[in-house]
DNA sequence: ATGCTGGGTTCCTTTTTGGAACCTGTCAAG
DNA sequence: CTTGACAGGTTCCAAAAAGGAACCCAGCAT
């Protein structure tokens, strides 16, 4: 199968990854979170190619997951900022960060925190289960077939 | 920059991605965490070339993502499992799905649907506050350089 | 007229994929 | 005792993508 093919898979991580599974949307989403929004300014800090992140930003504004604001006229420049769908990959930018810290720092620990506006808090983000509240683990999970989709049970779970 | 230099970066999340920010190691996770543990499995239903996905595993199992465990002699036939470091990876595609889930969907809904053991129930994973138990978005959050870090504070911030 | 700035595009080389064929133990059948 | 199947790879080559540098363009400012 090709890249391409992946957005046609009935498979919500598929489809999700066809939009940010790249080896360098994610980055440009960090920075995206961290507030910087000019070409320039991503080129910099990313260290990409010039083409490589104007052909990233063209398709995630594609996907609406980013929107050019013009910032001035004449001439007319424009930044890169986050729509409502690019602002809810927040748990997964989260998600991964919280990961990378367990599991990759160095002795210097997280070179970046999260502070929680409300409680004034250093957090972590916990996952947890939209019913009861409680965290979840990979072991607590049972995946079943969606309603719509019990023809193709076979395919999608092993 | 070149894209195998990001685990050298002072930042959880780009050294994450150079453990699982490739374009096809989330989905064979996914797999994994489907239960899908053998090489021609994984082959059949992700339609990766073999090269790559020999390639893929032996870089999850040399990060510690996955280990190999034989569940046959003669021949010597082994297993891809997750490791512990890889079950901590389950919030990471939690997070992708829901977002594919709400974003990407078509008109059948999800095609998996999560159910949490302890309470019965059909869950969307949301994510809080390890501190106070709220739930969080984007817009709670402030970001401050670790502690072990102020000396880099222009390079890690905008 | 010359140069600078922000945001690209073009061109060429190096790397990475996709796709198919081939290799390697072990067993089982003809 | 040759042939074939099976699981899990490796090798080879063509096609696609990424890296790197140079170039383009509109609108200032000198």
């Amino acid at each position: 199968m090709r890249w391409d093919d992946l957005d046609k898979q009935p498979c919500s991580l598929a489809r999700a990854l066809s939009v940010v599974g790249d080896r360098w949307t994610m980055v440009i989403l960090r920075d995206s979170f961290l507030g910087v929004r000019r070409f320039e300014d991503l080129e910099k800090r990313l260290g990409i190619t010039r083409h490589v992140l104007a052909d990233r930003l063209r398709k995630l504004v594609e996907q609406g997951v980013l929107y050019k604001a013009p910032y001035q006229q004449k001439p007319v420049r424009e930044e890169y900022r986050l729509t409502e769908k690019g602002l809810e990959l927040h748990p997964v930018v989260m998600a991964l960060v919280h990961w990378g810290d367990n599991h990759m720092a160095d002795e210097r620990g997280a070179p970046i925190v999260h502070v929680h506006k409300q409680c004034g808090q250093t957090m972590q983000p916990v996952t947890v289960c939209s019913c009861c509240g409680e965290p979840v683990t990979a072991h607590d999970i049972r995946v079943e077939v969606g309603s719509q989709w019990q023809a193709l049970s076979e395919e999608l779970l092993p």
